[in-house]
RNA sequence: GGCGACGUAGCCAAGUGGCAAGGCAGGGGUCUGCAAAACCCUCAUCACCGGUUCAAAUCCGGUCGUCGCCUCCA
Protein backbone atom coordinates (compact mmCIF):
# COMPACT_ATOMS: atom_id res chain seq x y z
CA UNK A 1 0.00 0.00 0.00
CA UNK A 2 1.29 3.54 -1.01
CA UNK A 3 1.37 6.04 1.57
CA UNK A 4 -1.30 8.41 1.35
CA UNK A 5 -1.61 11.82 3.39
CA UNK A 6 -4.33 14.22 4.26
CA UNK A 7 -4.67 17.13 2.48
CA UNK A 8 -5.92 19.98 4.09
CA UNK A 9 -6.20 21.13 0.68
CA UNK A 10 -8.79 19.73 -0.55
CA UNK A 11 -9.69 17.83 2.92
CA UNK A 12 -8.99 14.51 2.19
CA UNK A 13 -6.71 11.36 1.90
CA UNK A 14 -4.78 11.29 -1.13
CA UNK A 15 -1.91 8.60 -2.53
CA UNK A 16 0.96 10.53 -2.33
CA UNK A 17 3.05 11.53 -5.19
CA UNK A 18 6.06 13.76 -5.39
CA UNK A 19 6.76 16.13 -7.89
CA UNK A 20 10.19 14.94 -8.39
CA UNK A 21 10.21 10.91 -8.57
CA UNK A 22 12.19 10.45 -5.52
CA UNK A 23 12.87 13.19 -4.09
CA UNK A 24 10.56 15.49 -1.63
CA UNK A 25 10.65 19.03 -0.81
CA UNK A 26 9.34 19.98 2.34
CA UNK A 27 8.58 23.62 3.68
CA UNK A 28 6.93 23.77 7.27
CA UNK A 29 6.55 27.05 9.35
CA UNK A 30 9.51 27.80 11.98
CA UNK A 31 9.24 29.21 15.31
CA UNK A 32 9.57 33.26 15.96
CA UNK A 33 12.98 33.39 18.55
CA UNK A 34 11.89 35.83 20.71
CA UNK A 35 11.62 33.34 23.97
CA UNK A 36 12.02 29.57 25.20
CA UNK A 37 10.32 26.61 23.45
CA UNK A 38 7.64 25.36 24.74
CA UNK A 39 5.76 21.50 24.51
CA UNK A 40 3.25 22.89 21.72
CA UNK A 41 6.49 23.60 20.02
CA UNK A 42 7.42 19.91 20.72
CA UNK A 43 4.30 18.45 19.43
CA UNK A 44 4.20 20.28 16.05
CA UNK A 45 8.15 19.60 15.23
CA UNK A 46 8.41 16.23 16.62
CA UNK A 47 5.25 15.56 14.70
CA UNK A 48 6.97 16.86 11.53
CA UNK A 49 9.93 15.22 12.53
CA UNK A 50 8.09 11.97 12.38
CA UNK A 51 6.96 12.83 9.14
CA UNK A 52 10.25 13.60 7.21
CA UNK A 53 11.57 10.44 9.07
CA UNK A 54 9.68 8.30 7.60
CA UNK A 55 10.15 9.83 4.16
CA UNK A 56 13.32 8.99 4.69
CA UNK A 57 13.00 5.80 5.95
CA UNK A 58 10.82 5.34 2.79
CA UNK A 59 14.09 5.52 0.83
CA UNK A 60 13.18 9.71 -0.45
CA UNK A 61 15.86 12.38 -0.72
CA UNK A 62 14.17 14.83 1.35
CA UNK A 63 14.72 18.45 1.68
CA UNK A 64 13.22 20.22 4.79
CA UNK A 65 13.00 24.04 5.04
CA UNK A 66 12.10 25.72 8.18
CA UNK A 67 12.35 29.46 8.69
CA UNK A 68 13.34 31.57 11.73
CA UNK A 69 11.16 34.51 12.11
CA UNK A 70 13.52 37.28 13.28
CA UNK A 71 11.90 40.25 12.22
CA UNK A 72 9.04 40.53 15.36
CA UNK A 73 5.57 40.88 13.86
CA UNK A 74 3.06 42.71 16.23
CA UNK A 75 1.44 41.43 19.29
CA UNK A 76 -1.97 42.38 20.19
CA UNK A 77 -0.83 45.68 21.85
CA UNK A 78 0.60 46.65 18.60
CA UNK A 79 3.88 45.82 20.19
CA UNK A 80 6.83 43.98 18.02
CA UNK A 81 7.39 40.04 19.57
CA UNK A 82 10.99 40.98 18.82
CA UNK A 83 10.93 44.42 20.74
CA UNK A 84 9.39 42.88 23.79
CA UNK A 85 11.80 40.40 23.94
CA UNK A 86 14.59 43.22 23.73
CA UNK A 87 13.15 44.95 26.40
CA UNK A 88 12.82 41.67 28.45
CA UNK A 89 16.36 40.97 28.03
CA UNK A 90 17.94 44.02 27.41
CA UNK A 91 19.79 42.74 24.59
CA UNK A 92 20.13 43.99 20.58
CA UNK A 93 17.77 42.52 18.73
CA UNK A 94 19.85 40.64 16.70
CA UNK A 95 21.38 39.22 19.89
CA UNK A 96 18.00 38.62 21.59
CA UNK A 97 17.44 36.28 18.11
CA UNK A 98 21.06 34.74 18.05
CA UNK A 99 20.47 33.74 21.66
CA UNK A 100 16.93 32.26 21.65
CA UNK A 101 17.34 30.92 17.93
CA UNK A 102 20.40 28.72 19.38
CA UNK A 103 17.96 27.75 22.34
CA UNK A 104 15.81 26.32 19.91
CA UNK A 105 18.46 24.58 17.95
CA UNK A 106 19.75 23.03 21.74
CA UNK A 107 15.83 21.90 22.40
CA UNK A 108 15.26 20.36 19.35
CA UNK A 109 18.51 18.45 19.48
CA UNK A 110 17.92 17.17 22.94
CA UNK A 111 14.39 15.84 21.87
CA UNK A 112 15.92 13.94 18.89
CA UNK A 113 14.17 15.92 16.36
CA UNK A 114 16.45 16.49 13.31
CA UNK A 115 17.69 19.68 12.31
CA UNK A 116 16.26 21.22 8.97
CA UNK A 117 17.85 21.18 5.67
CA UNK A 118 17.98 24.90 5.71
CA UNK A 119 16.90 26.99 8.72
CA UNK A 120 16.42 30.78 6.75
CA UNK A 121 16.39 33.51 8.72
CA UNK A 122 13.43 36.26 7.73
CA UNK A 123 15.55 39.37 8.76
CA UNK A 124 18.51 37.76 5.85
CA UNK A 125 15.68 37.49 3.45
CA UNK A 126 14.15 41.13 3.06
CA UNK A 127 14.80 42.08 -0.43
CA UNK A 128 12.89 38.44 -1.38
CA UNK A 129 10.04 39.99 0.77
CA UNK A 130 10.33 43.45 -1.02
CA UNK A 131 10.35 41.72 -4.55
CA UNK A 132 7.39 39.62 -3.95
CA UNK A 133 5.31 42.57 -3.13
CA UNK A 134 6.50 44.48 -6.02
CA UNK A 135 5.75 41.62 -8.36
CA UNK A 136 2.48 41.28 -6.43
CA UNK A 137 1.65 45.88 -7.39
CA UNK A 138 2.89 45.47 -10.91
CA UNK A 139 0.24 42.49 -11.60
CA UNK A 140 -2.40 44.49 -9.88
CA UNK A 141 -2.77 41.92 -6.75
CA UNK A 142 -1.00 44.82 -3.97
CA UNK A 143 -1.42 48.36 -3.38
CA UNK A 144 0.72 50.68 -1.51
CA UNK A 145 -1.15 53.02 0.61
CA UNK A 146 0.76 55.53 3.14
CA UNK A 147 4.16 53.35 3.17
CA UNK A 148 2.51 50.03 3.15
CA UNK A 149 1.41 47.61 1.07
CA UNK A 150 -1.17 45.14 1.10
CA UNK A 151 -2.57 42.75 -0.62
CA UNK A 152 -5.64 43.09 -2.74
CA UNK A 153 -8.20 40.33 -1.14
CA UNK A 154 -10.89 40.97 -4.31
CA UNK A 155 -8.03 40.75 -7.04
CA UNK A 156 -7.74 36.61 -6.26
CA UNK A 157 -11.16 34.70 -6.26
CA UNK A 158 -9.39 31.60 -4.70
CA UNK A 159 -8.67 33.16 -0.98
CA UNK A 160 -9.83 31.22 0.89
CA UNK A 161 -9.62 28.06 -0.57
CA UNK A 162 -7.65 26.21 2.19
CA UNK A 163 -9.22 27.55 5.68
CA UNK A 164 -12.80 26.99 3.93
CA UNK A 165 -13.72 31.22 4.74
CA UNK A 166 -15.48 32.76 2.75
CA UNK A 167 -14.40 37.09 2.67
CA UNK A 168 -17.74 38.12 3.34
CA UNK A 169 -18.50 36.23 6.52
CA UNK A 170 -14.90 38.37 7.92
CA UNK A 171 -15.94 41.59 6.64
CA UNK A 172 -18.70 40.98 9.32
CA UNK A 173 -16.69 39.63 12.46
CA UNK A 174 -16.63 42.65 14.03
CA UNK A 175 -12.96 41.22 15.69
CA UNK A 176 -11.27 42.10 12.65
CA UNK A 177 -9.16 45.08 13.22
CA UNK A 178 -10.31 48.25 10.25
CA UNK A 179 -7.31 50.36 9.24
CA UNK A 180 -8.35 53.06 7.42
CA UNK A 181 -5.67 52.70 4.57
CA UNK A 182 -6.57 49.27 4.15
CA UNK A 183 -9.44 48.54 1.11
CA UNK A 184 -10.73 45.72 2.59
CA UNK A 185 -11.19 44.76 6.00
CA UNK A 186 -9.71 41.08 4.94
CA UNK A 187 -6.69 42.63 2.88
CA UNK A 188 -3.44 42.17 5.01
CA UNK A 189 0.04 43.63 5.22
CA UNK A 190 3.26 42.82 2.50
CA UNK A 191 4.99 45.38 3.74
CA UNK A 192 4.39 48.02 6.81
CA UNK A 193 5.49 51.26 7.13
CA UNK A 194 7.65 51.57 9.98
CA UNK A 195 7.61 54.17 12.64
CA UNK A 196 10.76 56.07 13.09
CA UNK A 197 11.14 54.48 16.60
CA UNK A 198 10.82 50.86 15.54
CA UNK A 199 13.55 48.70 16.05
CA UNK A 200 13.86 46.48 13.19
CA UNK A 201 13.30 48.63 9.67
CA UNK A 202 14.60 48.35 6.76
CA UNK A 203 14.77 50.82 2.87
CA UNK A 204 12.32 49.53 0.30
CA UNK A 205 10.22 51.03 -2.95
CA UNK A 206 7.86 52.71 -0.23
CA UNK A 207 10.29 54.25 2.50
CA UNK A 208 11.05 52.38 5.56
CA UNK A 209 9.73 49.46 7.17
CA UNK A 210 9.64 45.76 7.72
CA UNK A 211 7.79 43.04 6.28
CA UNK A 212 4.31 41.39 6.92
CA UNK A 213 3.97 39.13 8.66
CA UNK A 214 3.13 36.44 5.97
CA UNK A 215 6.18 37.46 3.31
CA UNK A 216 9.07 35.61 4.73
CA UNK A 217 7.30 31.51 4.22
CA UNK A 218 6.70 32.52 0.84
CA UNK A 219 9.57 34.16 -0.05
CA UNK A 220 11.88 31.64 1.46
CA UNK A 221 9.94 28.87 0.50
CA UNK A 222 9.99 29.29 -3.52
CA UNK A 223 13.46 30.25 -3.29
CA UNK A 224 14.75 27.20 -1.66
CA UNK A 225 12.43 24.68 -2.39
CA UNK A 226 10.80 26.30 -5.86
CA UNK A 227 7.30 26.61 -7.03
CA UNK A 228 5.14 24.30 -6.50
CA UNK A 229 6.86 22.06 -3.89
CA UNK A 230 5.55 19.03 -2.35
CA UNK A 231 4.69 19.76 1.39
CA UNK A 232 3.90 22.32 3.53
CA UNK A 233 3.59 21.40 7.18
CA UNK A 234 2.42 23.77 10.34
CA UNK A 235 0.33 24.05 13.19
CA UNK A 236 -3.18 23.72 12.53
CA UNK A 237 -3.99 26.93 14.23
CA UNK A 238 -1.88 28.86 11.83
CA UNK A 239 -4.21 27.62 8.67
CA UNK A 240 -6.06 31.19 9.19
CA UNK A 241 -4.91 33.81 8.08
CA UNK A 242 -1.94 32.73 7.94
CA UNK A 243 -1.31 29.86 5.62
CA UNK A 244 -3.92 30.82 3.26
CA UNK A 245 -2.06 34.02 2.52
CA UNK A 246 1.06 32.49 1.85
CA UNK A 247 -1.15 30.83 -0.74
CA UNK A 248 -2.70 33.55 -1.71
CA UNK A 249 0.37 35.77 -2.32
CA UNK A 250 2.63 32.71 -3.81
CA UNK A 251 -0.01 32.16 -6.40
CA UNK A 252 -1.09 35.64 -7.14
CA UNK A 253 2.80 36.09 -7.99
CA UNK A 254 3.45 33.43 -9.54
CA UNK A 255 0.62 31.64 -11.11
CA UNK A 256 1.46 28.35 -10.03
CA UNK A 257 0.22 26.70 -7.49
CA UNK A 258 2.57 27.04 -4.30
CA UNK A 259 2.51 23.80 -2.27
CA UNK A 260 1.05 20.42 -3.21
CA UNK A 261 -0.05 18.92 0.07
CA UNK A 262 -0.69 20.49 3.19
CA UNK A 263 -0.40 18.92 6.48
CA UNK A 264 -1.13 20.43 9.22
CA UNK A 265 -0.83 19.51 12.92
CA UNK A 266 -3.23 19.82 15.66
CA UNK A 267 -2.48 21.49 18.84
CA UNK A 268 -1.94 20.92 22.53
CA UNK A 269 -4.04 21.91 25.76
CA UNK A 270 -2.46 21.42 29.14
CA UNK A 271 -4.54 19.55 31.34
CA UNK A 272 -8.00 20.47 28.71
CA UNK A 273 -6.91 24.21 28.24
CA UNK A 274 -5.18 25.97 25.48
CA UNK A 275 -1.64 26.94 26.76
CA UNK A 276 -0.54 30.23 26.53
CA UNK A 277 1.94 32.86 28.34
CA UNK A 278 -1.17 34.94 29.32
CA UNK A 279 -2.48 31.60 31.32
CA UNK A 280 0.83 31.17 32.86
CA UNK A 281 0.12 27.28 32.19
CA UNK A 282 3.19 27.46 29.64
CA UNK A 283 5.69 24.70 29.94
CA UNK A 284 9.26 25.10 29.06
CA UNK A 285 11.04 21.87 27.17
CA UNK A 286 13.81 22.76 29.32
CA UNK A 287 11.49 22.44 32.36
CA UNK A 288 9.89 19.19 30.86
CA UNK A 289 13.32 17.68 30.18
CA UNK A 290 14.40 17.92 33.46
CA UNK A 291 10.87 15.74 34.55
CA UNK A 292 10.70 13.46 31.48
CA UNK A 293 13.17 11.80 29.52
CA UNK A 294 13.19 12.86 25.95
CA UNK A 295 12.15 9.99 24.35
CA UNK A 296 8.93 10.06 26.68
CA UNK A 297 7.94 13.18 25.63
CA UNK A 298 8.86 11.98 21.94
CA UNK A 299 6.60 9.30 22.46
CA UNK A 300 3.64 11.02 24.36
CA UNK A 301 3.51 12.98 20.85
CA UNK A 302 3.26 10.08 19.06
CA UNK A 303 0.56 8.32 21.16
CA UNK A 304 -1.97 10.83 19.47
CA UNK A 305 -2.42 11.07 15.87
CA UNK A 306 -0.65 14.36 14.53
CA UNK A 307 -3.52 16.00 13.40
CA UNK A 308 -5.55 15.48 16.78
CA UNK A 309 -5.38 17.61 19.58
CA UNK A 310 -2.49 16.45 22.34
CA UNK A 311 -3.80 17.21 26.05
CA UNK A 312 -0.42 17.19 28.03
CA UNK A 313 -1.01 15.87 31.60
CA UNK A 314 0.68 14.73 34.49
CA UNK A 315 -0.99 10.85 34.25
CA UNK A 316 -1.01 10.87 30.50
CA UNK A 317 3.43 11.69 30.29
CA UNK A 318 3.31 9.09 33.59
CA UNK A 319 0.93 6.33 31.80
CA UNK A 320 3.31 6.91 28.26
CA UNK A 321 6.46 6.61 30.53
CA UNK A 322 5.83 3.40 31.65
CA UNK A 323 4.41 1.84 28.30
CA UNK A 324 7.26 3.20 26.55
CA UNK A 325 9.41 1.51 28.41
CA UNK A 326 8.51 -1.63 27.88
CA UNK A 327 9.49 -1.39 24.38
CA UNK A 328 13.29 0.60 25.14
CA UNK A 329 13.95 -1.81 28.11
CA UNK A 330 13.11 -4.78 25.45
CA UNK A 331 15.42 -3.65 22.84
CA UNK A 332 17.95 -2.67 25.20
CA UNK A 333 18.08 -5.76 26.52
CA UNK A 334 18.26 -7.50 23.18
CA UNK A 335 21.47 -5.60 22.86
CA UNK A 336 23.21 -6.39 25.73
CA UNK A 337 22.16 -10.46 25.14
CA UNK A 338 24.01 -9.53 21.21
CA UNK A 339 27.29 -9.27 23.08
CA UNK A 340 27.92 -12.82 24.48
CA UNK A 341 24.94 -14.48 21.90
CA UNK A 342 26.24 -17.59 20.36
CA UNK A 343 26.33 -17.97 16.30
CA UNK A 344 22.83 -19.22 14.78
CA UNK A 345 19.67 -18.86 12.58
CA UNK A 346 16.73 -17.41 13.18
CA UNK A 347 13.54 -19.86 13.68
CA UNK A 348 11.74 -19.61 10.14
CA UNK A 349 8.07 -19.34 12.59
CA UNK A 350 9.44 -16.49 14.54
CA UNK A 351 11.63 -14.40 11.25
CA UNK A 352 8.13 -14.39 9.49
CA UNK A 353 6.03 -13.10 12.98
CA UNK A 354 8.74 -9.99 12.90
CA UNK A 355 8.29 -9.53 9.26
CA UNK A 356 4.54 -9.37 9.68
CA UNK A 357 4.88 -6.85 12.08
CA UNK A 358 6.86 -4.76 9.95
CA UNK A 359 5.02 -4.78 7.13
CA UNK A 360 2.09 -3.99 9.59
CA UNK A 361 4.37 -1.03 11.01
CA UNK A 362 4.67 0.41 7.66
CA UNK A 363 1.07 0.38 6.68
CA UNK A 364 -0.15 2.23 9.39
CA UNK A 365 2.85 4.47 8.83
CA UNK A 366 1.41 4.53 5.33
CA UNK A 367 -1.89 5.75 6.66
CA UNK A 368 -1.22 9.30 6.91
CA UNK A 369 1.34 8.50 9.50
CA UNK A 370 -0.53 6.72 11.97
CA UNK A 371 2.34 6.54 14.70
CA UNK A 372 -0.36 6.19 17.55
CA UNK A 373 -1.30 2.22 15.81
CA UNK A 374 2.08 1.98 14.77
CA UNK A 375 3.44 2.29 17.96
CA UNK A 376 0.37 -0.24 19.16
CA UNK A 377 2.17 -2.55 16.38
CA UNK A 378 5.82 -1.95 18.23
CA UNK A 379 3.62 -2.80 21.62
CA UNK A 380 2.69 -6.07 19.97
CA UNK A 381 5.92 -6.77 18.57
CA UNK A 382 7.44 -6.14 21.75
CA UNK A 383 5.01 -8.50 23.59
CA UNK A 384 5.90 -11.47 21.05
CA UNK A 385 8.98 -11.42 21.20
CA UNK A 386 9.19 -10.87 25.32
CA UNK A 387 7.21 -14.48 24.89
CA UNK A 388 9.59 -15.48 22.57
CA UNK A 389 12.70 -14.71 24.78
CA UNK A 390 11.10 -15.81 27.91
CA UNK A 391 11.21 -19.85 26.52
CA UNK A 392 13.71 -22.00 27.62
CA UNK A 393 16.86 -21.55 26.33
CA UNK A 394 19.18 -18.63 25.16
CA UNK A 395 18.37 -16.96 21.76
CA UNK A 396 20.53 -17.25 18.97
CA UNK A 397 22.22 -14.41 17.76
CA UNK A 398 20.52 -14.31 14.44
CA UNK A 399 17.48 -14.42 16.52
CA UNK A 400 19.02 -11.58 18.20
CA UNK A 401 20.20 -9.49 15.51
CA UNK A 402 16.66 -9.30 13.40
CA UNK A 403 15.07 -8.39 16.42
CA UNK A 404 17.82 -5.48 16.94
CA UNK A 405 17.16 -4.42 13.27
CA UNK A 406 13.49 -4.07 13.65
CA UNK A 407 13.86 -2.06 16.81
CA UNK A 408 16.81 0.36 15.56
CA UNK A 409 15.14 1.09 12.42
CA UNK A 410 11.70 1.20 13.57
CA UNK A 411 12.13 2.38 17.16
CA UNK A 412 14.87 4.17 16.47
CA UNK A 413 15.33 5.32 12.81
CA UNK A 414 11.66 6.66 12.40
CA UNK A 415 10.39 6.97 15.50
CA UNK A 416 13.60 8.05 17.47
CA UNK A 417 12.37 6.61 21.07
CA UNK A 418 14.92 4.48 22.05
CA UNK A 419 17.69 5.86 24.52
CA UNK A 420 21.21 5.69 23.91
CA UNK A 421 22.22 2.60 25.32
CA UNK A 422 20.12 0.84 22.84
CA UNK A 423 22.13 2.61 19.96
CA UNK A 424 25.42 2.24 21.39
CA UNK A 425 28.27 4.59 21.02
CA UNK A 426 31.60 4.29 22.63
CA UNK A 427 31.09 5.37 26.05
CA UNK A 428 28.25 3.52 26.35
CA UNK A 429 29.77 0.14 25.76
CA UNK A 430 32.20 0.85 27.98
CA UNK A 431 29.89 1.06 30.85
CA UNK A 432 27.82 -1.11 29.68
CA UNK A 433 31.19 -3.47 29.72
CA UNK A 434 31.44 -2.05 33.95
CA UNK A 435 28.34 -3.12 34.56
CA UNK A 436 28.40 -6.57 33.22
CA UNK A 437 31.38 -6.93 34.97
CA UNK A 438 30.15 -5.88 38.53
CA UNK A 439 27.20 -8.79 37.28
CA UNK A 440 29.57 -11.29 37.13
CA UNK A 441 30.53 -11.05 40.26
CA UNK A 442 26.68 -10.82 41.41
CA UNK A 443 26.43 -14.39 40.10
CA UNK A 444 29.27 -15.74 41.94
CA UNK A 445 28.07 -14.41 45.39
CA UNK A 446 24.88 -15.89 43.85
CA UNK A 447 25.92 -19.02 43.51
CA UNK A 448 27.54 -18.97 47.21
CA UNK A 449 24.08 -17.92 48.45
CA UNK A 450 26.36 -14.93 49.75
CA UNK A 451 23.07 -12.57 49.45
CA UNK A 452 24.60 -9.53 51.24
CA UNK A 453 27.20 -9.10 48.64
CA UNK A 454 24.61 -9.80 45.86
CA UNK A 455 22.40 -7.06 46.93
CA UNK A 456 25.04 -5.05 47.51
CA UNK A 457 25.92 -5.18 44.51
CA UNK A 458 22.61 -4.55 43.16
CA UNK A 459 21.60 -1.63 45.66
CA UNK A 460 24.60 -0.01 44.16
CA UNK A 461 23.81 -0.36 40.93
CA UNK A 462 20.14 0.69 41.47
CA UNK A 463 21.56 4.18 43.36
CA UNK A 464 22.91 4.82 39.72
CA UNK A 465 19.78 4.03 38.18
CA UNK A 466 20.62 0.54 36.69
CA UNK A 467 18.14 -1.71 37.72
CA UNK A 468 19.42 -5.27 37.92
CA UNK A 469 16.87 -8.38 36.69
CA UNK A 470 17.62 -11.89 37.35
CA UNK A 471 16.01 -13.64 34.56
CA UNK A 472 16.42 -17.58 34.08
CA UNK A 473 19.22 -17.35 31.36
CA UNK A 474 21.08 -14.77 33.71
CA UNK A 475 21.32 -11.23 34.83
CA UNK A 476 19.98 -8.42 33.30
CA UNK A 477 20.41 -4.69 33.44
CA UNK A 478 18.40 -1.65 32.27
CA UNK A 479 19.13 2.46 32.82
CA UNK A 480 16.15 3.97 34.88
CA UNK A 481 17.06 7.29 34.47
C1' G B 1 -21.75 35.67 16.09
C1' G B 2 -18.95 32.88 11.95
C1' C B 3 -15.63 28.65 10.54
C1' G B 4 -13.69 23.92 12.00
C1' A B 5 -12.42 19.57 14.93
C1' C B 6 -13.74 16.16 18.45
C1' G B 7 -16.91 13.02 22.05
C1' U B 8 -14.61 4.91 22.06
C1' A B 9 -13.34 0.96 29.12
C1' G B 10 -11.14 4.26 35.57
C1' C B 11 -7.24 7.16 32.31
C1' C B 12 -4.71 7.71 27.29
C1' A B 13 -5.76 6.10 22.31
C1' A B 14 -6.34 3.36 17.15
C1' G B 15 -10.37 1.84 14.27
C1' U B 16 -14.82 5.50 8.91
C1' G B 17 -20.22 -0.41 7.00
C1' G B 18 -19.22 -6.95 8.68
C1' C B 19 -17.53 -10.43 15.41
C1' A B 20 -14.18 -3.11 19.36
C1' A B 21 -5.90 -2.60 18.13
C1' G B 22 -2.55 -1.14 21.78
C1' G B 23 -0.70 1.27 26.36
C1' C B 24 -1.46 2.77 31.66
C1' A B 25 -4.17 1.49 35.99
C1' G B 26 -7.01 -2.83 38.28
C1' G B 27 -7.95 -8.34 39.38
C1' G B 28 -6.04 -13.62 39.27
C1' G B 29 -1.71 -16.81 38.29
C1' U B 30 3.70 -18.44 36.79
C1' C B 31 8.90 -17.59 37.58
C1' U B 32 12.20 -15.78 41.78
C1' G B 33 16.78 -16.34 47.89
C1' C B 34 14.23 -11.57 48.21
C1' A B 35 13.11 -7.77 44.67
C1' A B 36 12.31 -6.07 39.87
C1' A B 37 11.18 -7.21 35.04
C1' A B 38 8.94 -10.55 31.93
C1' C B 39 5.28 -14.20 30.73
C1' C B 40 -0.01 -16.44 31.05
C1' C B 41 -5.29 -15.26 32.04
C1' U B 42 -8.92 -11.30 32.92
C1' C B 43 -11.22 -6.15 32.17
C1' A B 44 -16.07 -1.89 26.61
C1' U B 45 -21.40 -2.83 22.39
C1' C B 46 -18.28 3.10 21.04
C1' A B 47 -22.13 11.00 24.37
C1' C B 48 -27.66 10.93 23.59
C1' C B 49 -32.14 10.53 20.26
C1' G B 50 -34.08 9.19 15.51
C1' G B 51 -33.20 7.30 10.43
C1' U B 52 -30.77 4.37 6.17
C1' U B 53 -28.95 -0.89 5.70
C1' C B 54 -29.15 -7.98 5.82
C1' A B 55 -25.35 -5.47 8.85
C1' A B 56 -23.24 1.12 11.90
C1' A B 57 -18.56 3.17 16.73
C1' U B 58 -18.28 3.78 11.43
C1' C B 59 -23.39 6.77 6.68
C1' C B 60 -27.63 10.73 7.27
C1' G B 61 -30.56 14.23 10.53
C1' G B 62 -31.10 16.33 15.32
C1' U B 63 -29.67 17.20 20.66
C1' C B 64 -26.07 17.90 24.42
C1' G B 65 -20.95 18.59 25.69
C1' U B 66 -15.57 19.72 25.02
C1' C B 67 -11.73 22.10 22.34
C1' G B 68 -9.45 25.14 18.53
C1' C B 69 -9.46 29.27 15.02
C1' C B 70 -11.50 34.08 13.51
C1' U B 71 -6.77 38.43 17.63
C1' C B 72 -0.16 37.37 19.91
C1' C B 73 1.70 32.40 20.75
C1' A B 74 2.97 26.43 16.99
Amino acid sequence: MPLRVYNVLGRKKEEFKPIREGHVRLYVCGPTVYDHTHIGHAKLYVSMDIVVRYLRYLGYSVRYVQNITDVGHLLDSGEDRIVKGVRRERVEPMELVERFTRYYFRDMDALGVIRPDISPRASGHVPEQIALAQTLIDDGHAYEANGSVYFDVSSWPAYGKLSGRQVDEMESGARVAVLGEKRHAADFALWRKAEPDHILQWDSPWGRGYPGWHAECSAMASKYLGQPFDIHGGGLENMFPHNECEIAQSEAATGVPFANYWLLAGSLTIDGVKMSKSLGNSITIQDALKRWKPQVIRTLVLSTHYRNPLDFSETAIQATGRGWERINSTANRIRQQLRTAEEGEIDAGFASFLKEHRASFIEKMNDDFNSPAALGVLHDATHGINSHLSLPGSPSRGTLEAVDQLYSDLAGDVLGILTEEATGGASAEREAGLIELLLDLRSKARKDKDWVSADRIRDGLRKLGVAVEDRPDGAGWRIER
